[in-house]
This record gives C-alpha cells, structure tokens and sequence, in this order.
DNA sequence: ACAAAATATGATAACAATTATCAGTTTATA
DNA sequence: TATAAACTGATAATTGTTATCATATTTTGT
C-alpha cells in the first residue's frame, strides 16, 4: 500500500473531528476544507484502511456504515432517540469468546455487540 | 394488521425452509414453487413481521439484511470462508446488559452480538 | 350476506449507499 | 530518471430496499 496524501486527510478527519462518522460525513467535512476529494475515494481509502485493521467499520446501525478510529477493541451503542452512537468499553469479551467457542468448535477472530436503546441525554429530556 | 396468504407463505418460507434468509432468497423460493408472490410484498412482509416481533431481522452481516424466524433471544456466528450464518445460544446476556446500563446509564432495550471466524465445518476442510 | 372501509397485492419506478470503470496523476523501485 | 505499481477524481453502474399506484382481498357494521 503505497502512501497518499488522501488516506492520511481522510484518517485524521477520523481521527480528530467526529466521533463514527459516515463515509459521506468525512466526505463533506474534507470537501468543506478546501480540498478538492471525490467520494469514491473516501470510500476506497476507509474500505482499505478497515481491511488493513488500522480503523473500524461499523455496520448493521442504519443503512449506511460507520467508521470509528478506535481500534481498541470495545463496543456501541446506539441511541433510538437521538441516533448519536456511544463507544462502550469491553470487560466481558474474554469469558464470551471462551465459552462461545467452546460450545461450538468454531474459530471466533472477531466480535461485535451493538446495543441499543434510550441514552442518558434524551431519557433526562424525556421528562 | 390483516390475515394474508402471503405473509403466510413468507413466514412458512422463513420457518420451515432455509436458516437465515435473505428477503431475495426468499422470495426466489416462492417463485420457483408456483407463485407469483412480488419482491416487493416479501420485503413488506418481512419488515412488518420484524417490526410486529414475529420474527428477526439480521442486520450489519453482509451488504444485505437477513430474517430469522427464531426469536428466542441468541446471537449470530458468521463464517468468513462460507458466508454461513450459525446460532449461537446465549447466557451471558445478563450480565452484560447490567454491567453496562450501571456503567452508562443509558436504557438498553436490545442488544445484538455477532462472531466471525472459521466455523468448523471450514477448518476441517482448510486441511 | 353485502356494502363500505381498511389493508394488502403485484409491477415497477425511484432511491440511496456503495462499487466499478477509466484516463490521468502520484508514488515507489531499480 | 525511467518503468511499474498504486492512487486519484469524475462519473457511470450496480445493488438492496422503499415508494407509488391501480387493483384485489380482507374485515367490519348493519
């Protein structure tokens, strides 16, 4: 993979702006800064960097994907309100696995949990 | 929501038929054993059924949702080499939701977890 | 049992997210 | 510094899914 000034814009709005943003998102806010990006590049270079493992591709939340610079492993949450998706830290990840591939004989390499449901901000403006 | 003899057919389809089907698989099914059923009453009736609680819509696999009409609560397996989607049971869905609602203070009203890996089948064919 | 209202259907157009194509450009290699 | 490999922007094409709409089926009230 050969270096490009694109990939390494593209990580940063990643990494530094929003927290998962869409494809389009990063699109948009790179397009904003002045640089003359096209769409498919964005999602060339986030296809690539997920598949290299130096980012995270979130699927499954809506109908498009999410991507997340947080590689430690760790989970989400996702909002029915207010749609905002919330990193959740991982403490139960090895007794899952453990028992989960035992029970099976399966070869798990990968595991990802989304939860769902009201966060704190909009339950509080509930009231 | 009334009776129809499709919906019928479809969940027939869903149940009896194949284990995690997307709404194009089953609808070719339906096609091929006589009716004349659209693709478009089998996404409606998926999508009804899912959102009434009659069975489950599998999302974030593939580029392509996917039903199950098991809606026991249990997680999903996939296999990188097959594509194959397996059930996994699960126990430790307690704990998890508590340790996390504690920890956020959000209200989790759902939770999905989906493995990938080599199931076995796959691995004892890899030799 | 029957008319009216509500709901569902098939066919297909529309849509939105993503991927493929391709000529031109940038980056690595020898 | 020339050649090959990888990458880009622009946009066409593809794909999964939803919307539309005229027609058909199902339910409800009398």
């Amino acid at each position: 993979m050969n270096y490009s000034r694109q990939r390494e814009q593209i990580y940063e709005a990643l990494a530094n702006n929003i927290v998962h943003p869409s494809a389009e998102y990063i699109y948009d806010i790179l397009k904003e800064a002045n640089s003359n990006i096209s769409l498919a590049t964005v999602y060339r270079n986030l296809n690539k960097m997920a598949h290299s493992g130096r980012i995270k591709k979130i699927q499954g939340l809506e109908d498009r994907a999410h991507f997340d610079h947080n590689t430690f492993e760790h989970y989400h949450f996702i909002c029915k309100k207010c749609g905002k998706i919330y990193d959740i830290p991982c403490e139960v990840a090895p007794e899952i696995i453990n028992k989960t591939e035992k029970s099976t004989g399966f070869k798990i390499e990968s595991h990802d949990i989304v939860f769902s449901g009201v966060c704190r901000e909009c339950s509080e403006n509930e009231r």
